[in-house]
DNA sequence: GTGGCTGTTATAATTAAATTTACAGCAAAG
DNA sequence: CTTTGCTGTAAATTTAATTATAACAGCCAC
């Protein structure tokens, strides 16, 4: 398949939010950005939305962050997107009448599940914060313009 | 796309002639066990042997570990059959005209690459010794039955 | 030499993802 | 209260990474 950058379009499209909060922000201008489609970025943003992480109207075209960008972390919008997808996959189609490949997998499956648990806890300590930060560094603007803009 | 599950697969062949070192191993025999075929299994076999884990002779049904169990990582089978593939997908068909859009995939590499790291850091704590261990645990045998297959 | 295997390539089938189209329903402007 | 543009949502299509399959040259042991 694809590659999957639900994640990547995601955090995209909460920092865009939470950089552009004073304009219009319709799905078509979002997904500009992105060079994406807005249907696209409009599913996106409902399971932003489920999640409890932004806040939009339906026929108004002003989405807001639902919490301070601060408390919202890459983990919490990996969960809103992909939501229990793991980032290494067992074979499940192992030869049932064999014992070594199916516990040969169940073995596997509890150091995925070790890797899958530290990995998580890695992305909770990263915030939108971080990120829009490091975003204003790279760049090049200064850092008090990352004040105004996100208040 | 579909999952990848050669990292899976690759364990599973490594595991399977750990265990398996006194009989004959054709790839016909591992791919019954995975439930695939045989050209798959030696398609994966011939990228553990360029990585320098296993080893094997042209027509001969034999292949065996380079090194012991215990010095064979989950790191190097990964690294054996994904590459440089990482874990999170950076979206690299942002909008160049968009400054936000191509900042953030650049703030969000550096993150991504922060995960990377750390996962592979956990990932070659974990040998394939381990992994049999605990396959031993999961099929009830006995811990000494280990070590009579292993040596 | 024969049979069975590995090493290798090329092609097809599968599957998860992104893309696209479509439309019902809401909100604000006139 | 009608128009316009938007959101919310579902369905159909296209794209791309993977697995599956087929084919065959060359090696090994008998």
């Amino acid at each position: 398949m694809k590659y999957s950058t639900r994640l990547s379009d995601a955090v995209h499209i909460m920092a865009f939010i939470a950089i552009h909060q004073e304009y219009d922000l319709s799905s078509t201008v979002i997904a500009d950005s992105i060079q994406t489609n807005p249907a696209f970025v409009r599913q996106i943003m409902m399971k932003l939305k489920k999640a409890g992480l932004m806040s939009s109207v339906n026929g108004h075209a002003k989405p807001s962050l639902a919490k301070p960008t601060e408390e919202i972390t890459l983990l919490d919008i990996y969960k809103a997107v992909e939501g229990n997808k793991p980032l290494l996959h067992l074979d499940t189609h192992t030869n049932p009448d064999c014992g070594v490949g199916v516990n040969i997998q169940l073995a596997l499956q509890d150091y995925y599940n070790e890797i899958q648990k530290g990995t998580e806890k890695h992305m909770s300590s990263i915030s939108l914060q971080d990120i829009i930060k490091l975003y204003y560094q790279k760049s090049g603007q200064a850092e008090n313009i990352v004040k105004v803009q996100t208040n």
